[in-house]
DNA sequence: TGCAAACCATAAC
DNA sequence: GTTATGGTTTGCA
């Protein structure tokens, strides 16, 4: 049984769905009915569920970090992700994109780049993350530093959300993901292209 | 700038 | 099997 939890923090909805005390999905949006909505999209329709508003103890660690993500905190990311009922290319691409730290971006290709494959692969990756903001796809960006796609409220969610995440770092660096190098960039480079600043 | 072609794993038929 | 589909990238005019 898929257990779907559903809470507000500060206007905004957090769902998770927790299979065996495994986050199989999450998702936010700024109203109940979204929130719900989008995390139905993500689990398959021969599985049964069932919606709690009281969120067992598991769920509500779950649901407060996924706020605190959302605040741009930093959290421990010991997370249990149902993952292994994904494509093996998949998980990979998910793995890489949990290492891109707060305060950094990295692009489609550089992410390509360091799992194998191709940009646009990623990018149909990152369109139907089901960990969302848990996999934080929000830091991933187009190659000229335009902000790019996403799914769940549109570009000016993702603007939103990057530009809480502004750390003050300057320098880009790299990072390792399974053995190989993948470069991140500030989230400044972004927001600079805005033309937008907040 | 803007357009066209190459790219590549998935999901859907 | 085959085709369609992108949250892309790059090159070239």
């Amino acid at each position: 049984m898929m257990e779907i939890y559903i809470l507000n923090f500060d206007d905004v909805w957090f769902s998770v769905a927790c299979d065996c005390e495994q986050i199989a999905a999450s998702s936010f949006g700024s109203t109940q009915q979204s929130a719900i909505g989008k995390i139905l999209e993500m689990i398959p329709f021969d599985v049964p569920f069932q919606v709690f508003h009281e969120p067992s103890l598991f769920a509500r660690s779950a649901l407060a970090n996924l706020k605190s993500l959302y605040d741009a905190k930093k959290i421990n990311l010991d997370f249990s992700l149902a993952l292994s009922k994904l494509p093996a290319y998949t998980q990979k691409v998910l793995k890489a994109t949990l290492q891109v730290p707060l305060g950094y971006v990295t692009t489609y290709g550089a992410l390509a780049k360091a799992v194998g494959g191709g940009p646009r692969a990623v990018g149909n990756i990152m369109a139907s993350n089901p960990f969302a903001p848990i996999v934080p796809c929000h830091r991933v960006v187009r190659a000229n530093f335009k902000i790019g796609g996403y799914g769940l409220g549109g570009f000016r969610v993702k603007a939103e959300l990057l530009s809480r995440e502004k750390q003050g770092f300057s320098e880009p660096k790299e990072i390792m993901v399974n053995g190989r190098g993948l470069e991140v960039f500030p989230v400044e480079c972004v927001l600079k292209s805005l033309d937008i600043l907040f």
